[in-house]
DNA sequence: TGCATTTTACCGCTTTAGCGGTATATTTGT
DNA sequence: ACAAATATACCGCTAAAGCGGTAAAATGCA
């Protein structure tokens, strides 16, 4: 169900950033100003630019309630290192 | 069991990194030679620097076999389109 | 105890992300 | 069809990401 993102395919963000800006009904200068961030970094974003920031495009994503998660094969032995 | 990374919280992907490439027996110049990355870059991930580049964090990931995913509440609506 | 590896922490340098401004399509609603 | 809002696509500027080099501190191993 989950959008799964790799290095190869960081691209795919952009459609599921413009698919959630119009669900929500924002503009992008209205989303940018959510955000906190400038119009042009919402229109790169959406359009597949891979260089952007992270703290940026996070900006971006909480805007839109969207939630990102690390998995792998032994992140549940890293999860308990924590408690 | 996945580990959620918020705007609040970016700095945590640290010591996901860290632990990783800990468990993989690689020093950072060696991980940064598999990523594609400079050795410094690597050093400020773990330490929690949240302004790192999209394409060079996932190239860290990606080396150390960690996935990322994207959800929210209407992600699977948007899944749906892209079939 | 030494010796090698790694880590931490700087430094300059080059490249570029992100910004607002602007001007032209394109879209949307009336 | 017209007008308003939005999207696209540039521009120049400033701040900073990322790089390799270096050196000292910490770590690990024989």
């Amino acid at each position: 169900m989950a959008v799964k993102i790799t290095a190869e395919n960081l691209e795919d963000i952009g459609p599921v950033v413009r698919f959630h800006r119009k669900r929500a009904g924002l503009s992008r200068i209205a989303l940018a100003d959510i955000a906190g961030v400038g119009k042009t970094v919402v229109f790169d974003i959406e359009h597949g630019k891979t260089s952007v920031r992270l703290n940026t495009l996070f900006a971006v994503l909480n805007a839109l309630n969207i939630s990102v998660f690390l998995d792998g094969p032994i992140m549940h032995q890293f999860a308990e290192t924590e408690k």
